[in-house]
DNA sequence: CCAGACGTTGTT
DNA sequence: GTCTGG
DNA sequence: CCAGACGTTGTT
DNA sequence: GTCTGG
């Protein structure tokens, strides 16, 4: 489940958007780098509208009266029908612009997670097919748009990590998971893993597993290999 | 008809 | 808001 | 996703 | 063990 992601460097990605959709508003200006995002804090996201902007990382449904009730993953295979996304999979479709995200790996003899930092082989950053919503926040006294991610079956390097990752786009595929006038089986035709080789992971310090770290330490290779006890000579 | 759910993942 | 279950 | 809380009453 | 918050 990708459930912690990261972002620090989107200049590429608002330059390739620009390429490709012309000008666009940008509510996000100078990016918040951040390299450990956790669920309900925000991400920057390119709509449908052409607008870029930041979104509260879970999904709310428009009616939902809580906070509580995001979901910050959508089935690719069921998003079409389910009254929390079916709206907006048909509507409000956005790219999620990342370097990269995070999955925990449990082992069996230890029983603790081991935190792996998952990025592109080419070094470039990720394009995650999302969806938004606007949810009125009766805190902030507004409407905010959240958002969530889908998820797919997993390639078969991913597959060694986890059993689902999120659907990533290629840039030639943009246009048609943006375009409203899609088909469902021209939208369903992109909801597929991205090949392995395009796609890397290495694991990373246990400080990411703390939404309070936000250092660079998060995406750095742990190389470090614990001392079995009593090996000391 | 109204009431109540509406989600995913991993783990058991 | 919209669907499902009773 | 992981970390951290998990409770009540009365008083300030 | 399970829920909530970030």
């Amino acid at each position: 489940m990708p459930g912690r992601l990261s972002i620090f460097d989107d200049l590429a990605f608002k330059q390739d958007i620009a390429k490709k959709f012309g000008p666009f508003r940008d509510t996000v200006g100078l990016l918040n780098k951040r390299y450990n995002i956790a669920p309900t804090l925000n991400i920057p996201i390119y709509t449908n509208a052409k607008v870029y902007a930041y979104a509260h990382f879970g999904l709310i449904p428009s009616w939902a009266s809580q906070r509580s009730s995001m979901q910050i993953n959508a089935r690719s295979e069921t998003v079409f029908e389910k009254s929390s996304f079916k709206e907006a999979y048909k509507q409000r479709r956005c790219l999620i612009p990342l370097n990269g995200y995070f999955e925990w790996k449990k082992d069996a003899v230890s029983k603790t997670s081991k935190a792996h930092f998952i990025v592109s082989t080419s070094g470039d950053y990720f394009t995650f097919a999302g969806i938004y919503e606007s949810w009125y926040d009766n805190a902030l006294q507004k409407s905010i748009l959240t958002c969530a991610l889908l998820t797919t079956e997993p390639n078969e390097k991913i597959a060694k990590l986890h059993d689902r990752m999120p659907v990533i786009l290629e840039s030639n595929q943009w246009e048609l998971w943006l375009n409203p006038r899609s088909s469902y089986s021209e939208l369903n035709s992109l909801l597929i893993a991205l090949p392995s080789d395009k796609i890397r992971y290495f694991p990373v310090s246990e400080l990411v597993n703390s939404v309070k770290n936000n250092s660079i330490e998060c995406i750095i290779e742990d190389l470090e290999v614990k001392p079995r006890q009593g090996t000391l000579f």
